[in-house]
DNA sequence: TTTCAATAGTTGCATATGCAACTATTGAAA
DNA sequence: TTTCAATAGTTGCATATGCAACTATTGAAA
């Protein structure tokens, strides 16, 4: 068992098993969109959802909460605009900028997948307890801090 | 603060939490081995990582452990292949199967590689008590199984 | 006013990913 | 033996991603 030590260990290690949860989550999210057939995937359901929270978001900012490069993200809106979720619209202030904003169709569609983003969540916590909720989300928030001051571009 | 309960709070939840963590994770790892220039990729590094640990292991086995699909792995171990890291070969005993071996280059990297994948470990873990440690992976395994028991493939 | 660094968004190039359909091979049942 | 479902891996197609170089626009300094 000394030859353990040596290696890269993990087993014990919280990156690991970081990485393994959110995979088996993202599975899940996905499997779960794709039964609606609706040929939305995970990353354009978050963009539904930051935008169904605070619609004329510009590229920048949503961008920026959605933790994508700026290019990515350019590319995401171009599908989903030729799917008809949403438009860009450039500023008459600041013509650099484009603002961006769901239709109809796009409002509608994020009301249907709510449940199925609702789910998940619940079946994420299902017998985490409360306390035990709150302690992984301070430990988080410890994990993200030690990053946030490593990492200067977002 | 009562239209909040109708929409789906993301504060709150453990998801966004544990996606924004391991995205910030992913960023400076990503980070770090840019910095190495040796033109190698995170996913790149997991396979190098498992091979490292067990050599010779087949596609399928692979591709389990580094939760791909299968056809992503294919495509993987390709450009991996082509920059020489390992190589394929097909089994005697069983011609379907393909089993993967690091070849001296792919070794030499891995050591190359290794002290940055420590680095990223020792900094997701900064500041993080030996109770909570235990804590987050004990909250994780829960998240795991509840995931585990509803997805059928992997 | 002119100049030019900074900013917002796009595009080229390369990698990674998943689904579905495919090929080659295996092994068990008929 | 022959047949055929199951299995391992590959390929076509589409999406998502990041870096670097690009265009268009802004706004402040000269």
């Amino acid at each position: 068992m000394l030859k353990k030590e040596k290696n890269l260990d993990f087993e014990n290690a919280i990156g690991p098993w970081l990485g393994k949860t959110v995979k088996l989550v993202d599975f899940f999210l996905q499997e779960s969109l794709n039964e609606l057939d609706l040929g939305l995937t995970k990353e354009q359901v978050i963009v539904l959802k930051r935008l169904h929270d605070q619609d004329g978001m510009n590229q920048n900012e949503l961008a920026f909460v959605t933790l994508r490069n700026k290019s990515s993200l350019t590319r995401l809106l171009t599908n989903m605009e030729r799917n008809g979720y949403l438009v860009r619209e450039q500023s008459t202030i600041d013509k650099r900028i484009k603002h961006v904003f769901l239709t109809q169709l796009g409002k509608d569609i994020f009301l249907k997948i709510r449940p199925v983003l609702k789910n998940v969540m619940n079946t994420i916590e299902q017998g985490v307890t409360e306390q035990e909720k709150g302690q992984i989300i301070t430990i988080l928030k410890k994990i993200q801090y030690n990053f946030n001051s490593k990492i200067e571009s977002i």
